[in-house]
DNA sequence: TGGCAGGGGCCTG
DNA sequence: CAGGCCCCTGCC
């Protein structure tokens, strides 16, 4: 267990920001089983000093604080159950103490999985003065990480994504990961990794389809024989930059700009990139078309005044507009409107 | 109840 | 550029 107090983190934030599909809520009264678990399984260097991991976290959980809001004023509260490639995380939040149900060994992949040595209240307050919305947004969302996930996990996910709502996508990921992957045994209950490129390509095309893939079953279907004979070589786009990954990853059949962008900033961590979906489109025609001169806008072709409009007031946040991108899909969709 | 719109899009003509 | 695509959910 590795307990670290955190700024600009918040579990919750992370789970409903839309980058991660296997990040589930479970009830806190649940931790205390997976705390005692983990005690048992890891040798405390100390020796039995009474370092009691489920003691620990309902003491964690005790803090006040309510659970029901989603914004950062509220005190964050709660567990998430995170699978990640073969390794599945028991994690908690009581305020900005994190606890991580994993030994010290293993501790380095989750630090780097959520991000965790990069400051992002320094992005937070990076926000143009300016710009309102976008202060209530980051200011909203200031508990978001963008984490470090698999490419290869990223790039079906993503594409199972297209047109398709959260649940619907969480339900498809978890029945790939159940009818393919490895099983993970973890506290007596069994998850499911999601499958490597060899484990996927053994699907045939209509075993895809019959799992409510649609449309997006032959796009998986070819990308998982194109990574296998390594034409699609993810060794070689983790070497590339965001610009080169993202003109990359559109050679694939089923990949487009929209979830060649998602792969850069979830899976590639290149945090420049900036997915334009319905919801940040939305946005950008909503709160920001109207700051430009409509002279200006009218002369860009309507196809590509969205592409505009991010250049035009995201390019201040050159390298990290990603961020960004999240705090406002987060606000859209977890804000109560006033 | 059923019909319609829309979903973190992309491919083809 | 328009459609079409698979199919599910939310809404009226």
């Amino acid at each position: 267990m590795v307990i670290r107090e955190l700024r600009q983190f918040n579990l919750r934030q992370i789970a409903l920001s839309g980058q991660c599909f296997r990040m589930t809520e479970i009830p806190v009264e649940e931790i205390s089983g997976a705390a005692e678990e983990i005690s048992k399984a890891v040798a405390f260097p100390r020796g039995s000093e009474g370092f009691d991991a489920a003691e620990e976290i309902s003491k964690a959980a005790a803090c006040p604080g309510g659970s029901e809001g989603y914004g950062a004023a509220e005190a964050a509260h709660s567990a998430y159950r995170v699978i990640s490639g073969s390794r599945i995380l028991t994690v908690a939040q009581a305020g900005e103490t994190v606890t991580f149900f994993c030994g010290e060994e293993e501790f380095p992949y989750w630090e780097n999985y959520f991000d965790l040595q990069t400051d992002y209240g320094r992005f937070v307050e990076s926000v143009d003065g300016k710009d309102a919305y976008l202060q209530r947004a980051a200011a909203f969302g200031s508990g978001i990480r963008i984490l470090r996930q698999d490419v290869w996990e990223m790039i079906i996910t993503f594409v199972i994504s297209q047109q398709k709502t959260i649940p619907a996508i969480r339900s498809l990921v978890e029945g790939i990961s159940e009818r393919y992957g490895s099983r993970i045994t973890s506290g007596g209950n069994d998850f499911y990794a999601f499958p490597t490129p060899c484990q996927l390509s053994r699907a045939a095309l209509e075993e895809l389809q019959q799992l409510k893939l649609g449309y997006r079953a032959k796009y998986i279907y070819q990308i998982c024989r194109d990574v296998c004979s390594g034409a699609l070589d993810l060794e070689k786009l983790k070497s590339y930059d965001y610009p080169a990954a993202f003109a990359y990853l559109q050679q694939f059949y089923g990949i487009g700009g929209k979830v060649a962008n998602c792969v850069c900033l979830f899976g590639l961590h290149h945090i420049g990139a900036f997915p334009v979906d319905t919801w940040i489109h939305k946005v950008l025609m909503k709160e920001y078309a109207c700051r430009c001169r409509p002279s200006v806008l009218d002369r860009v072709p309507r196809t590509r005044q969205c592409d505009f409009l991010v250049k035009k007031f995201f390019s201040e946040y050159k390298g990290y507009a990603g961020v960004m991108q999240q705090y406002i899909f987060y606000y859209e969709r977890y804000a109560v409107p006033r």
